[in-house]
DNA sequence: GCTTCCATGTAATGCGTTACATGATTTT
DNA sequence: AAAATCATGTAACGCATTACATGGAAGC
């Protein structure tokens, strides 16, 4: 149930309109919480009723700006400090591992391999993402949003290198079961 | 929509009943496809109505032991390799990060340090399953066991040391916004 | 005989996605 | 005048969680 305080979180920067906070979820929220234009208009909907946020002002179009309420405050401020966070414990790419027996070795080597080229690709865009943010922001806000692009950072290394090492450990035993093709073929070693 | 997809890979190693999946999603498959009893049942019916699991026997107290079917293997096989794997993009641990500057520095550093304290604690847990599982199965199930193993530790170590770097950072604003506190206030230095 | 384990199913509720639906204002 | 953008809302559907509900078989 964290919608509610990514909207809460968003709107304890300044007021802003469904339709702003939709934005900036396709922006900045992205790669870390998701959320649909029906979701956010649905939840705005739920915290205005419950206090948690107030209708500040109406402008054209029937735009309704929000505002966050003390309360709404205290509510994002008690999940932070108080609420230990949710482990995503649900991993499609791993999942498929633990299956690769079921496709053969080459297969399994070249999925892994793919799974590498994304993470350098996603690497990639991180970096020209922080190029893209130096500097904006005051001390506090430039510093957490460092320290979350960090993570994306040493994410995606992190898992270039346990997926080109995985295809490694595949092609050795690939390397094992298939000793007779090709004339190199002096497998017998196991380290 | 991967759930049908754990369900094949473990029949693909052989028949099981509802019961006997629900095992061993919690055993071995808890910290990849959490599942629960009532999904698995729904799913299975789903599965054996569109042909890809048969039920093969009867037992005792109504035992339905289902078997996958060669649909069943090659909807799982064109899922390992032809279906691009989805990333999981929502992290609660993350968002959070985005907002600390709602709770002073103070609450923040103790955030990221908790972070870095669990890290540590699931790569022990890890570690004890290594210990556990070491040569089990035959050599290509037991590497990718140890493939998708081995990915847990890393990632959970990249945690720590991302968890305690930030924390770090997060001090040294500390420092530099509250020089006057203590006597070694010697904060002008900035790296 | 009692407890534990095996075994399957249904119902209610909530969150998330996709699609549908509408209309006002600003820009070109 | 047309197109793009701003702006909000509803409906249908699927997946996941929790709780409810039932009963047979095996072990002590």
């Amino acid at each position: 149930m964290s919608l509610r305080h990514a909207v809460l979180g968003l709107l304890s920067a300044g007021p802003a309109s469904g339709y702003d906070l939709l934005k900036t979820f396709e922006l900045s929220l992205e790669n870390v919480w998701p959320a649909t234009q029906s979701q956010l208009y649905a939840e705005l909907g739920r915290l205005a009723q419950e206090g948690l946020v107030r209708v500040a002002a109406e402008g054209p179009r029937g735009r309704k700006e929000y505002e966050i309420t003390e309360e709404g405050r205290a509510e994002l401020r008690h999940w932070l400090v108080e609420v230990s966070p949710a482990v995503n414990r649900r991993s499609d790419m791993l999942l498929r591992v633990f299956f690769l027996d079921q496709v053969g070795t080459g297969a399994a080597r070249g999925y892994l391999e793919r799974l590498a080229e994304r993470a350098v690709h996603e690497h990639d865009q991180l970096l020209g993402i922080r190029e893209f943010v130096i500097g904006q922001g005051d001390d506090a806000l430039r510093l957490y949003g460092d320290i979350a692009l960090e993570w994306g950072l040493r994410l995606t290394a992190a898992q270039r290198e346990w997926a080109e090492w995985a295809a490694g450990r595949v092609a050795a035993l690939e390397q094992e079961k298939a000793p007779e093709q090709g004339k190199a073929g002096q497998s017998a070693e196991r380290q």
